[in-house]
RNA sequence: CGGGACGUAGCGCAGCCCGGUAGCGCACUAGGCUGGGGGUCUAGGGGUCGCAAGUUCGAAUCUUGUCGUCCCGACCA
C-alpha cells in the first residue's frame, strides 16, 4: 500500500527514514539540513523533556535561558572550545535587507548594514553563559551554581541525518559551577547517572557509561563522560555526554570566587547534554519492519481503542462499554486515545497504529461485549489476547510495564550479544565487517594508534567503561602493553 | 567539499531517447454497498512539468545555465 516501509535488511538507512517520514514523527523542510518535527514527534520530545526536567531539578538544578547569539570575541574566548567549533558555524554578519535596485520585488543584504562585530549562533553555550557567570560568581556563597537551558543550537554539518544529525537541533544544555575540582567531578558523574537512569528507565535502550579518550572529548574539556547505545545495524551511537571542564572556561572569561579563607581561585565548571538525537536512537534502538515500537513510557499514545461497528446502533453499543474503562484508563494517569473515525476501516487503523509504535491496542465490536471481553494487542510482539472488561485498567497498566520490560531485555540481549574480545588484529577487522556492534580490545592508549584504527578500519573507541576491568594486554594494533580492554565501533 | 541519483497533481511515479498541447496509482470531494488486518463501486476536482535563458511554427521532451533535495563518503552530537 502507499505506507509500505523499506525492510532493515533491504536498506536500513531507508528504513530509518521511512519510519520518522511515515510515522509521522518529522518532515524535511525548505533549510537544508533543518527538519520539521511534527506533532507525534515532538509529542515523544516533551515526553523526554518533561522527564528530564523532572530528573534535573530534583538534582537541584535551575532552567534558565541564554542568547541564541555569541560575539564572536565571546565565542573565541576559549581557544579550544573555539576551535573545536570554528568550521560549523553560522554567522550573521548583516542586519537588514533592502529591495534589490535591479530585481523588482526582489531583496538583498544592505551592504551598509554590515555588523561591527559578527554574531555567532550558538553551536553550544558555554562563551555566553560563562561571560555571564563571571557577573554573578564572586563568594563560594554563590557556588554551586547549578543552571539548566532547553535551546536550539546550530552546528553546519556537512551531512545529515533526520533527528540523528540535523544542522539545527534541540536539545538542553546543563552548565555548573563549583568551587572545588571533587565537586565539579562529582557533578559530571551525577549527570551522566542520570542520563543513564534515563536511557535505560525510560527509553528501554540499555547504554553503556564511559569516559571519551582523548580524541573524542568534547572541545575545551578535561573529560567527557558518555552513556554509549547500541543500534539494531551494530553501530554505535552517542547518547549523552557530561563534560568536566576543569578552570578551562574559568580562567577564558576570569571568573573567579573568594574562598572560606578568602583566598581567590577559578571556579570549576561541569557541561552536559542530549539533543532530539534521542529520539533518533529511540526509533533504532525497537523498532521493526512493520513500523515503530515505542516505550510506554514515552509513547505520545499508550493504548489506541479501536470500535469494530456496522452502523450507528452498534456504534452506540461500543460508546457505552468504551466510555466506562476509557474512563479508567485515563483516571490511572494512561494516555489513550479512543479512535471512532469513520473514515478509516479497522484493519487501515490496525496497520496505521503498529507504524506509530502504539504500545497497546483494544478492538472492541459487538461479539466482545456479548462476552464481555476485548481483544487486546500489544506492539511489540503483535501477540493478541482476550481480556475480560472488568477490571481491564489494572490488566492493561500491567501490560503496558510488561511491555517496557520486555522491550528493554530484548535491546539489552541484542546489545550483550554483540560485545565481542578481540585479541588480534585480523579478528578485529573481521568483527567489524561480519558481526558488528563493540569490539572489546586492548589500546596502547595514544591518539596515535587511535588515529590510525580509525583510518584503516573507521571504527573509533566509542568509551573507556566505568568500573572497567584491569586487564594486561597487548595492543591491537602496535602490541604495545596496555591495561584495560577499551569498546571500539563504527558510530553514527 | 568529492561521488551518485532525482526535481512532472498533496504523496509515489510514468511520459523525455524519437518535440505536437500531460497520464497512472494512492490521497482528496460526493454518494452507495461495506466494516474482526491497509475494502469496493459510481461520479468528480486538482498540474505556470524546480527556475531562467536558448533552439523551434511548436519544448515536460533538445541545449546551456541555475537553484534545490536525497543517498554514499570525508567532518561531527
Amino acid at each position: 500500500m502507499s505506507k509500505e516501509i523499506t525492510s532493515r535488511v533491504v536498506d536500513y538507512s531507508q528504513w530509518y527514514n521511512d519510519l520518522i517520514i511515515k510515522g509521522g514523527l518529522a518532515d524535511y523542510s525548505a533549510v537544508r539540513g533543518c527538519m520539521v518535527i511534527k506533532p507525534y514527534g515532538y509529542a515523544i520530545w516533551e515526553n523526554m523533556r518533561d522527564q528530564l526536567d523532572k530528573m534535573f531539578k530534583e538534582t537541584g538544578h535551575e532552567n534558565a535561558y541564554f542568547p541564541l547569539f555569541v560575539p564572536k570575541s565571546l565565542f573565541e574566548a576559549e581557544e579550544k572550545n573555539a576551535e573545536g567549533f570554528a568550521k560549523e558555524c553560522a554567522i550573521v554578519t548583516h542586519y537588514r535587507l533592502k529591495a534589490d535596485p535591479e530585481n523588482k520585488g526582489k531583496l538583498i543584504v544592505d551592504p551598509e548594514a554590515k555588523l561591527e562585530e559578527e554574531l555567532v549562533v550558538r553551536p553550544t553555550s558555554e562563551a555566553i553563559i560563562w561571560n555571564t557567570y563571571k557577573g554573578w560568581i564572586q563568594s563560594y556563597r554563590d557556588l554551586p551554581l547549578l543552571i539548566n537551558q532547553w535551546a536550539n543550537v546550530v552546528r553546519w554539518e556537512m551531512r545529515t541525518r533526520l533527528f540523528l544529525r540535523t544542522a539545527e537541533f534541540l536539545w538542553q544544555e546543563g552548565h555548573t559551577a563549583h568551587a572545588t575540582k571533587q565537586e565539579a567531578v562529582a557533578e559530571t558523574v551525577q549527570m551522566l547517572e542520570v542520563y543513564a537512569t534515563f536511557a535505560e528507565t525510560f527509553m528501554a535502550m540499555p547504554v553503556i557509561k564511559g569516559v571519551k579518550s582523548a580524541n573524542e572529548r568534547f572541545a575545551g574539556a578535561e573529560d567527557t563522560y558518555c552513556i554509549e547505545a547500541l543500534m539494531q545495524d551494530g553501530k554505535a551511537l552517542q547518547a549523552g555526554t557530561s563534560h568536566f571542564l576543569g578552570q578551562n572556561f574559568a580562567k577564558a572569561f576570569d571568573v573567579k570566587f573568594t574562598d572560606k579563607e578568602n583566598k581567590v581561585d577559578y571556579v570549576w565548571a561541569t557541561s552536559w547534554g542530549v539533543s532530539t538525537r534521542l529520539i533518533g536512537a529511540l526509533v533504532m534502538a525497537h523498532s521493526d519492519d512493520q513500523g515503530l515500537i515505542l516505550p510506554p513510557k514515552l509513547a505520545p499514545i499508550q493504548v489506541v481503542i479501536v470500535p469494530i461497528f456496522k452502523g450507528e446502533e452498534q456504534k452506540q453499543l461500543i460508546d457505552e462499554k468504551v466510555i466506562i474503562f476509557q474512563q479508567q484508563l485515563k483516571a490511572a494517569g494512561v494516555k489513550v486515545k479512543y479512535d471512532d473515525n469513520d473514515n478509516n476501516r479497522p484493519g487501515w487503523k490496525f496497520a496505521e497504529y503498529e507504524m506509530k509504535g502504539v504500545p497497546v491496542r483494544i478492538a472492541i465490536g459487538v461479539r466482545d461485549i456479548a462476552n464481555n471481553v476485548v481483544e487486546v494487542a500489544r506492539r511489540d510482539t503483535k501477540e493478541k489476547m482476550s481480556m475480560s472488561i472488568d477490571g481491564l485498567a489494572e490488566n492493561v497498566i500491567s501490560l503496558l510495564n510488561d511491555i517496557q520490560e520486555a522491550i528493554y531485555i530484548k535491546a539489552k540481549f541484542f546489545r550483550d550479544a554483540h560485545i565481542t574480545n578481540a585479541d588480534n588484529w585480523e579478528d578485529f577487522i573481521q568483527l567489524l565487517d561480519v558481526k558488528t556492534g563493540f569490539i572489546a580490545a586492548h589500546w596502547d592508549g595514544t591518539t596515535a594508534t587511535e588515529d590510525k584504527i580509525k583510518e584503516l578500519t573507521k571504527a573509533t573507541i566509542r568509551c573507556i567503561p566505568l568500573n572497567n576491568a584491569a586487564e594486561e594486554g597487548a595492543c591491537i594494533l602496535t602490541g604495545n602493553l596496555s591495561s584495560q580492554r577499551v569498546l571500539f565501533a563504527r558510530a553514527y
